[in-house]
DNA sequence: GCCAACGTTGGC
DNA sequence: GCCAACGTTGGC
């Protein structure tokens, strides 16, 4: 028997971010923002492949005192190339990049919200529903990561934030 | 400040 | 194409 179309289910990101350099206030303020600077070529990938308008992305802490996950945005612009890359005058300026074919991609977030609290990185290496998370594997740096359903839920649980929406 | 893990670079 | 050297990330 024919299968319903069904729509892909709906993926969730998480992203890193120094908030000495760019925090979670500092998205809340902006309320949209350019998510450049990435210079990864596996992130890159998400980003310009993979992540689509009106997917949750959970914004992470990084070199952060605790390091942790901070709120919730959602994917506003799909890929598109990152301006940074090509502005000689930026810190991320890359000179090997070919302003007619752009090799680093952004997109653009909306801020949603902030948690009430912090998550710990510590307390969710301790959380038995968060196993294999991506941003819980030794080693792991990718500064864009892919979070499934299950885990973007008990992340929002966590949280104190409503499961979905 | 230390250093493990990882990605990139470049000599060969 | 291998791999050592180097630079970066990022927790601790």
């Amino acid at each position: 028997m024919p299968t319903p179309s069904r729509a892909p289910a709906p993926r969730g990101w998480l992203v890193k971010t120094e908030p000495d350099v760019y925090s979670i206030d500092d998205l809340k303020r902006d309320r949209t923002t350019g998510w450049d600077g990435v210079r990864n070529y596996q992130a890159r990938n998400f980003m310009r492949d993979e992540m689509k308008k009106g997917d949750p992305v959970l914004i992470y802490h990084s070199n952060a005192e605790p390091p942790g996950i901070v709120g919730l945005a959602t994917v506003s612009r799909e890929g598109h190339p990152d301006p940074t890359a090509l502005d000689p005058d930026d810190p991320h300026f890359d000179p090997k990049s070919d302003p007619a074919n752009p090799r680093w991609i952004q997109v653009e977030l909306r801020f949603k919200r902030k948690f009430g609290r912090l998550l710990p990185l510590a307390d969710l290496r301790d959380d038995p529903d968060l196993v294999g998370m991506p941003l819980l594997q030794r080693g792991q740096r990718l500064s864009v990561q892919p979070v499934s359903p299950a885990h973007l839920e008990r992340v929002l649980t966590l949280a104190g934030s409503p499961p979905s929406r």
